[in-house]
DNA sequence: GTGTTTGTTATCAA
DNA sequence: CTTGATAACAAACA
């Protein structure tokens, strides 16, 4: 599932793919997820100039000319996929039963697509979404702002100190610390993948009370994220599920992940067995030999 | 037909 | 105010 890594890794990509290009058209199958409204957006962003696209936790902020932001999030199954140029009419074909998985830019649009943007030169964003959780949301300067100011900690910023990152814990002294690591509110851009790797990373059951922890632990949890995301970041982002980069291809972190999705198998740090748990509803994977 | 998958928000309970 | 639990959203897969 996309999470700060991996809308990174789109948001670089996509800098690079649609940044100055002039917005021609967009369409949607599913304008329940379109806010305002589909044809408030449609009219809205036609002709604009993509001026800048930036990241907030898991969020593309995509600044238009004209002063109004296009705010995507890809939430558990989106995946957005860059078709530089024109292909033959033939290919626009709505072809049924692709699993979205596969990707690739020859089959698109495919049943899964449910937003297109359209830019001048002829090249295609598409925005497939195999749950349809994902949106599209087109808001002012002064939204886009209190977007910003809405999340927590950003991991690469200055903001993210040790003293912050203890206060966080010691504000919320009675959750477990997957739960802190997860709420977009306190760190932002963390979801079930890297909180599962931090925590394994620090040596830290994701089932330990926040008050718990003790310095050392704190600082080594604090110390890990980072480097975490920078790793998947570098890799690409992880293709566990339907996530793929904006090429269509997959991300590359998968062999790099040392619990997430590893439930069976020996722990990669002591031969352990990992175990994979519900925690506040959601999968969870640890080694319990040496994550304490 | 059932359980599983998860980002986010809402709602209700203690 | 804190926390936890549950549902909702939607759809595929085993």
């Amino acid at each position: 599932m996309p999470e700060l890594p991996e809308v990174e890794t789109l948001r670089r990509e996509l800098t690079k793919a649609v940044k100055a290009k002039t917005v021609k058209d967009f369409w949607t199958d599913w304008p329940k997820n379109v806010k305002p409204s589909a044809s408030t957006v449609k009219t809205k962003i036609k002709g604009k100039i993509i001026l800048d696209i930036r990241r907030r936790a898991k969020i593309l902020i995509i600044k238009l000319s004209g002063g109004n932001f296009l705010l995507i999030h890809l939430k558990l199954t989106g995946q957005l996929i860059y078709q530089p140029k024109k292909l033959p009419a033939t290919s626009y074909k709505l072809i049924a039963g692709g699993h979205p998985q596969k990707g690739g830019l020859d089959n698109l649009p495919n049943k899964f697509t449910h937003y297109i943007f359209s830019f001048s030169d002829g090249a295609k964003l598409f925005f497939n979404d195999l749950r349809k959780f994902g949106w599209v949301k087109l808001v002012s300067k002064l939204q886009a702002d209190k977007l910003v100011s809405d999340f927590g900690i950003e991991p690469f910023t200055r903001d993210f100190t040790l003293k912050k990152f203890t206060e966080i814990l010691q504000r919320y002294p009675n959750r477990k610390i997957k739960q802190i690591l997860l709420d977009q509110t306190l760190i932002s851009g963390l979801g079930n993948i890297y909180c599962d790797e931090s925590c394994f990373a620090a040596k830290i059951l994701p089932t330990r009370i926040a008050r718990m922890l003790k310095e050392q632990e704190i600082k080594r949890l604090f110390l890990v994220i980072p480097k975490i995301l920078k790793l998947a970041i570098d890799k690409k982002g992880t293709s566990a599920d339907t996530y793929v980069q904006l090429d269509g291809s997959q991300g590359g972190m998968i062999p790099y992940l040392k619990v997430y999705g590893r439930q069976k198998q020996k722990c990669k740090r002591c031969r352990g067995l990992i175990h994979k748990i519900k925690l506040n509803g959601r999968g969870t994977h640890f080694c319990n030999s040496c994550q304490h």
